[in-house]
DNA sequence: TATAAATATAACCCTCTTATTACCAAGGCT
DNA sequence: AGCCTTGGTAATAAGAGGGTTATATTTATA
């Protein structure tokens, strides 16, 4: 059984290219193009992520998310918001609202897919990746091994967790706050972030371009 | 009833090449030249295992993989990919589709026959290996001896379980936690192991330079 | 463009992990 | 008993790894 993914988006071409990646990846989209519709579809289908557009004819998508988080049956369903522009607002609104994630238009779909998976994984209904690909790079975390074709790319623990903990969250910011507290589980200054990064960066070669710092926050793999 | 494995290349001459060497493995390959092809193999047979080339002249690989993990009959069959070393960059950007390994061309018989035996005993599939070569060594976990040619390296029975965990999780680290809990099964200090370590890798000889530490984790066997 | 803020980089030092050695205790065997 | 083997501990040595700081560079914004 495939998991059901909600898609409340009244731009119809927006909704069918969202709709037609996921279901690339192996997932049902259901689409609604309005809020009242998305209730309705919410306790009938009972879906496994909800995606969510901030800005809707009637209803506003945030009042949607407070739907959700006020009904037991519905309450686990991790959210991801869409949000038109940057909105420091919209953000702090969404994820006191419980949002799992938000993806800011334009998107590729590339990345939608990408956070669709991390949020699905945190949730624990995605089966934890273990390997990945990053340009030219292999990356195994059950070996805790980083090739590039066959040669083996020395990482010390701590590059790895870093490197670990960005795959896992591909395409989404990870503040330094939360490498800190969450993955190095130790205390640190955010300086000494940066100096790991640096020391990432320099031995994933070409692709350590892919680590992109994400000023007033932290970093992030991909685009 | 022997292993199914079905191979997806359409290279004929690598694909024959890779079907001999698992036959005499004694697995049953299975070889579709199309991605189309593979599609109905798949349903009819159910393989064990399945080997496939990200190229391929209609679908690319990545695509059947994502029609594997999308049906719930075929989800949890285990995927390894061939890919070319040198793949586009384009592909920047962290996946795999639920990939068990990958292996990139030109890879030697020997080293894909591991990858499928390592990927199958992950799987639960393949019987447990009761015998290992480790460079010029021969191990034999029944007899509990190891040899190099007709010499018999003595190792006591401490030595002798550590060195077998490591050959189960060849390639993969394996924690001192994990050696003292469910190895030794008894309540030592963490520097005893690096005891036995020390013991193993010198009455190994040459061979011992293959148990690598894993700083911060534990040690490891292989490359 | 000037300025402030954030990040990158390089150098240094200390700490933590592992390697290695020596020694001790327990048990088996002659 | 005395001798070996085995496994565990403790102490010390060696070195990789990680943290901090100072300085340079980049970026955002007035």
């Amino acid at each position: 059984m495939s998991l059901k993914i909600l898609i409340v988006e009244d731009d119809g071409d927006l909704a069918e290219l969202i709709a037609y990646n996921l279901k690339k990846e192996g997932y049902q989209p259901l689409v609604c193009l309005r809020g009242a519709q998305a209730i309705k579809h919410l306790e009938e289908n009972q879906p496994d992520l909800l995606l969510l557009d901030v800005m809707l004819p009637d209803y506003d998508g945030f009042r949607i998310a407070q739907y959700v988080k006020s009904q037991d049956i519905l309450r686990d369903i991790p959210i991801i918001f869409i949000t038109a522009r940057d909105m420091e607002q919209d953000k702090l609104r969404g994820f006191s609202l419980g949002a799992d994630d938000y993806i800011t238009k334009p998107f590729s779909p590339r990345e939608l897919v990408a956070r669709v998976k991390a949020v699905l994984r945190r949730a624990g209904k995605e089966k934890r990746q273990t390997h990945f690909r990053l340009g030219g790079l292999y990356i195994d975390l059950e070996k805790k091994e980083v090739k590039r074709g066959e040669e083996v790319i020395e990482l010390t623990p701590t590059e790895f967790l870093i490197l670990s903990a960005l795959l896992e969250n591909y395409g989404k910011p990870v503040s330094r706050d939360y490498l800190i507290e969450r993955v190095l589980k130790r205390d640190v200054y955010d300086r000494t972030v940066d100096v790991h990064i640096k020391k990432l960066r320099e031995k994933l070669g070409e692709e350590g371009k892919v680590i992109q710092t994400v000023r007033g926050f932290g970093y992030k793999l991909g685009s």
